[in-house]
DNA sequence: TTAATTTGTTAGACTTGGTTAACAAATTAA
DNA sequence: TTAATTTGTTAACCAAGTCTAACAAATTAA
């Protein structure tokens, strides 16, 4: 069985990989009825998906069993699964958007994202999350706060705070 | 000639519809091959999205002719560039991307993006840029600082940066 | 004002990713 | 251990978006 030449996944095809990788994590197996259920398409889908999966070396799929990832299938999805992971984070824990409305909006972009920007954005939500006043950062709050009334909390208001060195 | 129903267009068609509007104002005028050049793609191909875009009420085309844009038209690949621009300069203004990365990745995330990560973002940005210390405040040089090395300035050199050398 | 060149259009084929309908295999219940 | 039910597979088809090849119209140069 010839591996083929191996060109970047379509992110529908990431989509596939994705739904096995979470349903082997939720589940121990993933079955093509799942992922037809997960993903809102039908079991053909699902085979032909699986077939191209397999033709490139992501997956192992013998006949009526279970889908399973090879190595290169389990770094793909994770890859995918962490851009995922932090375009949600992002826009959960940075810009406060509703649950659902992440998901969604990461579900589409984790298949854009570069390489580059991905960095960039899980060193800069590091940076918020673990700053001298981790958790959420005051300005972070003002920003809540700004958005909310497009009024400015008082940058004074959030220094004084502060004011006693707290931070060294 | 009867307007389809009108549905959201693809990430493709809104790609002709941009390309159309960023043509007209640059040149004056947006014509098939310009349009071929700018999306690499081979005019049958702009053929066939202008029929599309025609038969949704997007644009006008008359065979041989210049390609306008119907008040829809307008309006659609306004709203499309608007999000390119929101997460170009999200991209470039606060992570410090690349421009030539942060310009292809808005391409792709132009077109998943919801209203609410949307709206929430163009806020974001104007709460950075025209906060207390506007430009570039000093948290967010910090952060450019701490992409770089791993380290964090303190928050009382960012606060008293007037007797260090670091920022000039 | 013809001829050459560029530009636009049409027709037909291919690819990707989806569907339904029919059937085969596996599993569960009697 | 059959029969019923669920699950998986195959075949045939559809739609979007791309291409090439062939041709038609428009433009430019002779």
């Amino acid at each position: 069985m010839n591996i083929e030449k191996r060109k970047r996944l379509s992110s529908n095809m990431e989509d596939y990989l994705e739904a096995v990788a979470a349903l082997k994590k939720e589940n121990g197996v993933a079955r093509v009825r799942d992922i037809s259920h997960l993903l809102n398409v039908k079991s053909p889908s699902v085979n032909a998906a699986l077939q191209v999966l397999s033709r490139k070396g992501f997956i192992i799929h013998e006949k009526y069993g279970y889908v399973d990832l090879t190595s290169a299938g389990k770094e793909a999805a994770r890859q995918v699964q962490d851009k995922h992971d932090i375009l949600r984070k992002f826009l959960v824990e940075i810009l406060s958007i509703d649950q659902k409305i992440a998901t969604k909006d990461a579900c589409q972009m984790e298949h854009s994202i570069s390489p580059q920007t991905f960095k960039k954005l899980t060193k800069f939500i590091e940076f918020v999350k673990t700053g001298p006043q981790s958790g959420k950062p005051d300005w972070l709050k003002s920003f809540d706060y700004y958005f909310k009334t497009g009024k400015r909390l008082k940058c004074k208001m959030r220094q004084v705070k502060k004011k006693t060195k707290t931070n060294k």
